[in-house]
DNA sequence: CTAGTGCACTGGTCTGACCAGTAGGCTACG
DNA sequence: CGTAGCCTACTGGTCAGACCAGTGCACTAG
């Protein structure tokens, strides 16, 4: 049916030629993180282009987090080890411009963070488990036991390490770089909310408590209770933040 | 506790100043998609800058997607709507060099969209539900009646129409375009495979009739029910082609 | 009123220049 | 002989100016 289609010939620039020989380079493995790009001028007489040319191609590849270049570095741009900075970026230029609200954010992290926990529960070893309640043990000591001496930060970064373990358990790197540039992006919409509550410290000892339920579901390898239990601790704890009219949605994943 | 925690100053070059002017322009609302910026000549004025600065800078902003210029245009370059593209590639990116599998990949789909059909079940309209319908019965027209008449690529437009009906009807912008770009790079590390497969009619026919059971429960309001028949279905169609030392990190999901 | 042409201007690229900064070798001092 | 400090050859960041092919629009000729 119908003669050949004929796709529209994009004029390809000639530093998307230089991104691409690049780049190909770095994703196939042929420069791994820590090895050195020539200098620039070196680089314009290998490519035979100009160095405006090649500065743009670095540009580009500095944006997609792949090389780093220092002013004055004599060794030449640096190939960087992967890094989720530049997925991080696009995420939240899309929370912005596409106006996330916040329950879908929060809707996303407990879908993913849930099933980080139900695979972490059938999926862990003995040391992950261990890890996991080293991190509960933090934020029990960063919520501290006198009234006024709790540690916020301390207890954030617990916090973290705790969902780190959980989801090198369920040896799902996606999940894993996912579900931490989203908590970075929720994070820094009610950080400023959360620092102002004056009922930190019962929020703490809440969801302390609540770790504590779903670490027992995981040692006990009781993974769809251990997903239950952290969706419900996510949703107590951000619920108070989410526009009432977007609640529903929310409480649609506790059934 | 200790004094004042310094931070390392970094160097902020000039392009940078310029990205962030126009990123904040245009994330503000302040530009908006099909509005267009000043020519390269005219920033320079503005900016106070030389023009390779105001290139590399929009260099930057083209990486990520905001804006697109063509030689020749009269009206300066043009702030873009948002699309997923950025997201796509660094994705992309980050399943090259971090060597994601493809059981990884398939089992963030599992999750990401069994709780989008969990919730369209809930949340869904009788359109949304139309939607649908419309196209798995596409889908049963491109497998065909008679043995070799399948036509792939219209399967796999109507069974991404169905994914778009179903992830829209979840209310989550934020799982679609998740789900939408993990697809793409699933189905490019595969194609080739499934394009080669000698029973792809059969495997059509069934994909019809779990949809079509997916659909049934959605239509009952049975979101369990029909996250688990997607998640089962998913598996059954991307199983074959996963590691089989990944296999039971998937099947966890089955229960 | 329309078909065609010309022009002003665009983005893409190159060249060449200057500056501040870095690293590593060299020197001079202890 | 060891080391502190300087020197220099480079780097990346920025600017200025030039040329080209391509675009859209206004103007013109039919």
């Amino acid at each position: 049916m119908g003669g050949p289609r004929f796709e529209p010939v994009r004029a390809v620039r000639a530093y998307e030629r230089v991104v691409e020989q690049i780049e190909e380079a770095i994703e196939s493995g042929a420069l791994s993180p820590g090895e050195r790009l020539p200098s620039e001028r070196e680089l314009m007489v290998q490519l035979a282009v100009g160095r405006s040319t090649v500065r743009e191609a670095l540009r580009v590849l500095q944006a997609r987090g792949l090389v780093r270049s220092r002013p004055g570095d004599p060794h030449g741009a640096e190939v960087l080890p992967f890094s989720p900075a530049a997925l991080h970026k696009s995420m939240t230029t899309l929370a912005r411009v596409e106006q996330l609200s916040l329950g879908e954010l929060v809707q996303f992290r407990m879908v993913l963070d849930s099933a980080a926990i139900l695979l972490a529960a059938r999926l862990r070893t003995e040391e992950q488990l261990a890890e996991m309640n080293k991190a509960v043990e933090a934020m029990r000591a960063a919520a501290g036991t006198e009234p006024g001496a709790a540690d916020t930060e301390a207890f954030g970064r617990a916090d973290v390490a705790f969902h780190d373990a959980v989801v090198a358990a369920s040896g799902n790197k996606l999940i894993q770089i996912c579900t931490d540039v989203v908590r970075q992006i929720v994070l820094r919409q009610i950080s400023a909310r959360i620092d102002a509550a004056d009922d930190r410290q019962a929020l703490m000892r809440r969801s302390i408590q609540h770790h504590e339920e779903v670490i027992e579901a995981i040692r006990a390898g009781d993974g769809p209770l251990a997903a239950r239990l952290s969706r419900r601790a996510m949703y107590d704890y951000y619920a108070p933040y989410v526009k009432e009219s977007e609640t529903s949605a929310l409480r649609a994943l506790l059934e």
